[in-house]
DNA sequence: AATTTTTGTATTGCATTATAATACTTTTTA
DNA sequence: TAAAAAGTATTATAATGCAATACAAAAATT
């Protein structure tokens, strides 16, 4: 009997294995207890934790004990919950210092950020969102919960239509269909037939504009950095408020620089086709 | 026989497991294979992986396999190397996202840096290390190779004296013991005693200031964060250049600003012991 | 251009490791 | 104060992860 309920209950499991047999779950569930955690839900005591990723109480036992010897778990004596400990970043720097496009991008920022006096970011796509990986925040800052590893949907970001803008366009059609068009602002494009315009326009002129599309009031302009096959590997972009200028005076100033920066990180001698 | 044949196959291993049975040594590795990377080595074949981190290829195939499944890997088609991925962001973002003190000093830290227009950073105490985990520069910044994420020696940085200062000085003693005291330049303290009373000049004073002991130039002035229980959780500094004030300037012009905001964030009410 | 060596990929039987049940302890709630 | 819930410790079992091996594909060398 033993065995039968033992049977029934990893019936799940057995199918998983047997699909990806090189797999090694233990490592898979590690994470799953890793990133059970982030603002929403900052700590969880183990009862809690074993719910919210789908183990008994053993298994979270095992593995809260093993990510806390690693080091990137810790439990409150107190209160006895868990929490992630700060060596989390050094996950996150670790792919910052490992990449060649952030350190390469590194002195065009800063010498954007100095020169313009505004907020300078290189982002890169991750599937349909683009991430924030550097980031310059001028005094006249807009948005500040904006940080490195922040998120957003590519469709409705100068850096994302940027991005798509240089990539070959079934495979910017595929992205934009698997995103999630969510209108944010009475300014987000989000029909399909007016995000393909924007990435025509934006291949023909070189660099994209998003006019209050994700945030009210945030002016963007970007450009995609492009690989040694031109295929777009992230983007280039400075966000102003529009209290200090309008859409035209943004792009007047900005597009060129943003443009020129991106150039230079490109590993190609001309952005255009 | 079974308990034998386990003891004499596996000696090495049977002792690491012994010592403690609850740990999961598969994730273990994966993280070993994850923290391969960094700066110096930012991509790696199968075999050179499998060296480095101490696996044999099957393993180091079987971790990558699974680390790339779940996002954080990746295998340049051309090359056949691995590479960390933004993913890897993510992790770092949930602590920050996830961390209390953060978030509760997030408008403190921004209102700093914008009455001041200097450098303010928020850092927390990892064993010897302080770590950058919030970062607001100025167009005057110094140094721009630190980044969230980046960890200095405790004993030559403000916030690192800081902190200790508020520890009971057997504890604070015990780390500046455990640290490694290197001289980085000629204004570096190193001396134990000299540290010692650093500690005891920054308990009584309710800041502390480090000028020029880790990078030339550099003028830091830090207040330690109190928890609920008066145990230091973190620090406030800022840091100027010395070409644009002396550090007697500086103490005057930016320590009660430091010392304010610390104290606000702080859960007392009162730095003072 | 051919050969050797190195590196990467795929497969499999075996036994160690991870598992999950259970018992026990502590804390919280009623 | 009792009951319930949460956390901790232990152990037999078998499924998982292991490492050997074979195969394939690039580099490196001749």
């Amino acid at each position: 009997m033993k065995t039968r309920k033992r049977f029934s209950a990893r019936t799940s499991k057995i199918v998983s294995s047997r699909e990806d047999p090189l797999s090694v779950q233990s490592v898979e569930k590690a994470f799953r207890v890793l990133t059970a955690f982030d603002g929403a839900i900052p700590s969880m005591g183990l009862t809690q934790l074993a719910a919210s990723v789908g183990l008994d109480k053993s298994a979270a036992q095992r593995f809260t004990h093993t990510l806390m010897r690693l080091g990137y778990l810790r439990k409150d004596p107190d209160t006895r919950r868990f929490e992630l400990t700060v060596k989390m970043l050094d996950l996150g720097y670790r792919y910052t210092r490992a990449n060649p496009l952030i350190q390469r991008a590194l002195p065009y920022l800063l010498h954007l950020s100095k020169t313009t006096e505004e907020t300078v970011n290189l982002t890169v796509l991750d599937d349909t969102d683009i991430i924030f990986v550097s980031r310059f925040m001028s005094r006249h800052v807009l948005n500040n919960d904006v940080i490195i590893g922040t998120r957003m949907p590519a469709y409705c970001t100068a850096p994302g239509i940027a991005i798509l803008s240089r990539l070959p366009p079934n495979e910017a059609r595929n992205i934009l269909k698997r995103s999630d068009l969510v209108v944010f602002t009475p300014y987000t494009t989000y029909r399909m037939d007016d995000l393909l315009k924007k990435l025509e326009i934006s291949a023909a002129q070189g660099y994209a504009t998003a006019f209050d599309e994700f945030y009210h009031g945030d002016l963007s302009i970007a450009a995609a950095i492009l690989g040694q096959n031109r295929w777009p590997i992230g983007a280039i972009n400075i966000a102003v408020s529009r209290t200090r200028f309008s859409p035209e005076e943004a792009v007047e100033r900005f597009s060129s620089l943003v443009v020129a920066a991106a150039l230079s990180v490109s590993q190609i001698s001309n952005l255009r086709r």
